[in-house]
DNA sequence: CCATTAATTAGGAAAATTCCTAATTAGGAA
DNA sequence: TTCCTAATTAGGAATTTTCCTAATTAATGG
């Protein structure tokens, strides 16, 4: 948990998980979206996988990255208990699978 | 915003917010919790407070800090707009799928 | 005023973060 | 194989963070 806090300290890192939130990325294009080098972005990806918030796939000679948008949705909620904030209608009912 | 996720990137900092969720203390019942000299704290302080998170009244020889529930709610809110994590205000759409 | 208690500010050491260039790994095509 | 592109790892400089001890500010009581 306390990685997730890390990673999402960082407004680059939190700047990549938006460009993600619309659909998976490859490093390249992901790179391409800020002024700074390639292996500083690679950086911020590792720091973002050990995070659990992204997962990486290969898919010919690139790699491309996507959200796990259900672990940082579960960290936000943990945060919002950690500091009692009443996470809005308090239970998850949006299992519509049944 | 940054200050404030710059705040909750320290786990210090995050269990002090969960004491303060409980209610007022002053700045030596905080300390008291922590393992670590008082001018330290004294610097956790002064990060909450600027990222706004916390705020400080003087009662006497004592200094209490009281948590600003709605700057942290705002804050976990504004994040999960970032991210597109639906859980904003309780109704949104529950029927996603079928 | 002087002493005491509560908390902060000052200054600095150690560790972590951020970013860079250069070198390396890995896959695809000639 | 050899070349080329995509991405990472390695190593290091500059900056920021974290924590400490010592000194200072502030309120209260004798």
């Amino acid at each position: 948990m306390n990685d997730v806090y890390k990673a999402l300290s960082n407004p680059v890192r939190r700047e990549i998980l938006a460009c993600l939130r619309h659909g998976p990325l490859s490093a390249g294009a992901l790179a391409d979206r800020f002024d700074l080098a390639r292996p500083t972005l690679s950086g911020h990806f590792a720091v973002l996988k050990q995070a659990n918030l992204i997962e990486a796939e290969r898919d010919g000679t690139s790699i491309v990255y996507h959200l796990k948008l259900s672990v940082l949705e579960e960290a936000l909620s943990g945060a919002m208990d950690l500091f009692g904030i009443g996470a809005k209608s308090g239970e998850t009912k949006i299992e519509t699978s049944s």
